[in-house]
DNA sequence: GGTCTTATTGATCGGATGATCACCAGCCCC
DNA sequence: GGGGCTGGTGATCATCCGATCAATAAGACC
């Protein structure tokens, strides 16, 4: 019944049953449902994390980690491919990344938490993704389209939303986002008119 | 210090006070600390509300009645002015409406939960005002585009994504949404090209 | 101003929660 | 196969929570 882990093992396990209980509930779940859920006694998550917050610091440090992947920017940046190709592609691959239910849902219940993680992630979004967007639109449309800011975080938007319909109100949405992700880089893409 | 207040008014007093707090703190808030907000005794909250649930009930009620303008599905069937403006007439409208921090926070809150409500809105978002907007995009683009229900979603899921950015995420978003709707609408409404 | 209605309160209950600690037993080593 | 290190447990504490109830006083009415 009672079986003996190694530490790190037994650490991990409990960030990883904490990661999909929180998600499910929020940082108000209790620790002894936590336990429960994990497969070991209350108390024992207190050998392994001094309090309730610094087990949710490490859910966030395992959930947060390595959730932006370094090679996005270049690939944005890479002017051999046009930047449709490259936007379709990047979207692709980030929804990949983050839409899963863990990812959307304790980055929502911290958002709402007033987490400072969220607000450091997403000005990371900003500056290290949207921006060079931009700079990327501005390259391509040689002085015809001038996007703003807010331009991007709108096509960005619009994208993200798929995941919250999904993930946070449990609505149908398509399994395939490509389509829409196609679709929407699409429409971003074509200059507007004045009409 | 003790003042009687008629029941209705101290009952919409709490109210009031309950959609305040639990817009910032989800529905975990204690009925003390609320109780407290309101400026009166934790035991009053239960002459007015058998239990913690049907306040919670009360409140929703209260954030979602009328939220939904009957005239906006009219508005945007009246094809007298084209199908741009009444776009962002509309978005203009419903924004107002609904980008507040109580709005905004308790739907999401609701949203984590799983409440059901939530997932009725946002049908009744789906089926009286995007779909009836796909119908008038086909009728005034005229067979040249035919959008399907993901892509009002992505209209949709941008705009709305202002409101998550400024009152679930707190990040500084523009006081004037109107640029960024028409912006949206705009892109939108352009028919895509297959480039 | 006395009286009666009832809005409001203070005290309290049972249960849940985060956290602690002395104790127990699984597994490695000789 | 028998110590002994240490991962793991059961019991418990102080506190907070939702909910209840008898007691109180504010305010309307005559």
């Amino acid at each position: 019944m009672r079986r003996r882990l190694e530490p790190t093992a037994r650490r991990e396990e409990i960030i990883r049953a904490a990661t999909g209980y929180f998600a499910e509930v929020g940082f108000g779940g209790s620790t002894r449902e936590l336990a429960r859920r994990a497969g070991v006694t209350q108390a024992l998550l207190y050998k392994y994390f001094a309090s309730k917050a610094e087990l949710r610091e490490a859910v966030f440090e395992r959930v947060y980690l390595g959730r932006l992947a370094p090679h996005w920017l270049l690939d944005l940046r890479d002017r051999k491919l046009p930047l449709r190709q490259r936007l379709c592609r990047f979207y692709g691959e980030y929804t990949q990344a983050i839409f899963t239910y863990e990812w959307m849902r304790i980055f929502m219940w911290a958002g709402l938490d007033g987490d400072a993680l969220n607000r450091r992630y997403l000005q990371h979004v900003g500056e290290l993704l949207l921006a060079p967007m931009r700079e990327e639109v501005l390259a391509e449309a040689n002085g015809s389209w001038a996007p703003v800011m807010e331009d991007l975080w709108n096509l960005h938007g619009g994208i993200i939303y798929l995941g919250i319909r999904r993930f946070i109100y449990h609505l149908d949405v398509p399994e395939d986002v490509t389509p829409v992700i196609e679709a929407a880089v699409g429409r971003f893409l074509t200059r507007p008119t004045v009409g």
